[in-house]
DNA sequence: ATGAAAGCGCTAACAT
DNA sequence: ATGTTAGCGCTTTCAT
């Protein structure tokens, strides 16, 4: 008991109430006040607003939740299996964009990374709680059921990378790939390259896919080109292999563009193990613009995507779901970059 | 309404009302088993629990938290100006070890970027607001008033990264950078190399510092060992130009022990333009076993931290402060490995 | 424009 | 061991 004989508070954070008291009005007022009503007049607001700021009160974030049925979180889900992807330097900035965008927003960032299908469900459950308003979906597996799963439980959602099978409503942002590795091929054209090879990432990915896809767009109904393809996974080894591979079958290429930094860096080791030498030889460009294209030597020659600018376009996708259930949002899809190093 | 009468809940989400209504007991003893008090018949909790599968309950957050006064979540607080942290694949191992610890927990993770002082504020206004429970910091800036301020604030506080200044009572975890400095160096000394240089992270970091520390505690005593020294920033570019200067002190050097990959990625730069052979004429270690140790040529040995463990440290620490407010616990410290690659 | 009051779903103290 | 009940802090009708 205070000396007043009034219960103390537990924790010294002031209420609502104590905002009303402190400036002789309703707690109705005072919460209007508070989330901006405008059938508030201009003296309550001021008086309202001032003991706001004597008292230093926040609102309650749990209060305000229980009565509003919303929770003002949203969760990033990171499939561990695509840990690489979380752990490139790119997954930073896509979180900073997200950041950037909520940070005008009450939504707070929860993070979640789900492994296996027991996770998964905890990701569903949280979402029919209700813990969750809306759900941020980073590079799915082909037939991952997660996104119709969420959507199915009445989430908004929002996919970073384009999926490769129809994934229901939930809208996506995605480099544009297809336009990426066709400038990336075309530079290596006009750079007076001739015998320019690929290494492509997995059929069974969108990004492998559609870097293939530039690559054959840049160079069709060019003559007097000679075309070649290895296939890669995205990483070193195979690019080392593919590399190893195409030069077995044209020792003269003079050029690969591979759809990863990775696969770049593998096959910037298999051409130095087969005396070639680069960019005088062999003229290398990478994928992604990744730490590791800033550190191999020579360095690479890449195509970057703009992360940060897609985090935001990802959390805007999210954020306008969640103003209208009913909105039909399309892709967006963001320009890539060529950023030229060394080695080419 | 519904045709008997009721009024419908909004969401279909079953509440612990109607738990106890299905299973015949009071709200209150519902509650119980949902909580696991162990004051309840083995009938009641029976009855409950068959209640709760079949109605598909869970317990609503805002309403839990609004009635203990707790968040039951924790916050992640990357200062965006170590994005360079952020952005390296430890980062994911940290992450992923966190979640695991955190996943046998009702706690969830939130993820905050806080570059800006503003952004530092609105971290210690969610800890005073009680919006969260503790948190966990990353790697800090020497002088950062952050820790001291969440701590006054009221909030248990785990730092990743020893400090470098009193950080008041809050625990750290972070490598044995000193240890793992010394294998490094050690293992240099041990393959014959004896004109061993070492390129220090910034000496205002706790991992500079240590790390200068190891390799100097390495060659205490040992004669005939030629020791040079360069400062460094932990970038690539200070490698490159450390290993320059170091090149031109000492031409006949034979190791170089960097204190971060991208420095010691950096070096090889420098080896190769001086037309140096790495191992052959000089071996070269780095720090951190990340990403880009793994892609550069010759691949570099590197002094890797197990940051999963570290992330799961990291989470007791906070764990158990949670649990018991007036814990004083210690900073743990964990042992490194020299990850061996063709550098060496 | 404002006040009064009814809950949101839950825990914990109290009574039995 | 269980039921009853008083709030936790807030938003939102419903009156006025």
């Amino acid at each position: 008991m205070t000396s007043d004989g009034r219960r103390t508070r537990a924790s010294g954070r002031p209420t609502l109430e104590q905002v009303a008291v402190e400036a002789n009005v309703s707690r109705g007022t005072a919460s209007r006040v508070v989330n901006g009503s405008l059938e508030v007049s201009p003296w309550a607001l001021k008086a309202v607003q001032d003991a706001i700021r004597k008292l230093g009160y926040v609102p309650n974030h749990a209060a305000r939740s229980l009565v509003t049925q919303r929770s003002d979180t949203v969760l990033l889900v990171v499939s561990e299996s695509e840990d690489r992807v979380f752990g490139e330097p790119f997954f930073a900035s896509l979180v900073r964009g997200l950041s950037l965008e909520l940070s005008t927003t009450p939504l707070q960032l929860n993070l979640i990374m789900a492994n296996t299908a027991r996770q998964h469900g905890r990701v569903e459950q949280q979402v029919r709680n209700g813990h969750v308003d809306g759900v941020f979906l980073i590079s799915l597996h082909g037939d991952d059921p997660l996104p119709r799963n969420l959507i199915d439980a009445g989430a908004p959602v929002a996919v970073i990378g384009r999926p490769m099978s129809d994934i229901g409503a939930a809208p996506y942002v995605d480099a544009d790939n297809e336009s990426g590795a066709r400038s990336a091929t075309e530079y290596l054209y006009n750079q007076g390259r001739r015998r320019i090879a690929t290494i492509t990432g997995p059929q069974d990915m969108a990004a492998g896919v559609d870097r293939l896809a530039g690559y054959r767009s840049a160079l069709r109904g060019k003559r007097g080109v000679s075309r070649l393809i290895a296939q890669g996974d995205f990483g070193q080894a195979s690019g080392e292999a593919a590399t190893r591979e195409l030069l077995a079958k044209d020792p003269t290429l003079d050029a690969i563009f591979a759809a990863s930094d990775l696969m770049a860096a593998g096959a910037l080791r298999a051409l130095r193990a087969a005396g070639r030498r680069v960019p005088d030889d062999v003229a290398v460009i990478g994928f992604d613009d990744s730490e590791v294209a800033r550190h191999t030597d020579p360095a690479l020659t890449s195509v970057r995507q703009p992360m940060q600018q897609m985090g935001r376009e990802l959390a805007k996708l999210l954020i306008t779901q969640l103003r209208d259930r009913e909105t039909k949002l399309s892709p967006v899809i963001l320009p890539t970059e060529l950023i030229i190093r060394e080695s080419t």
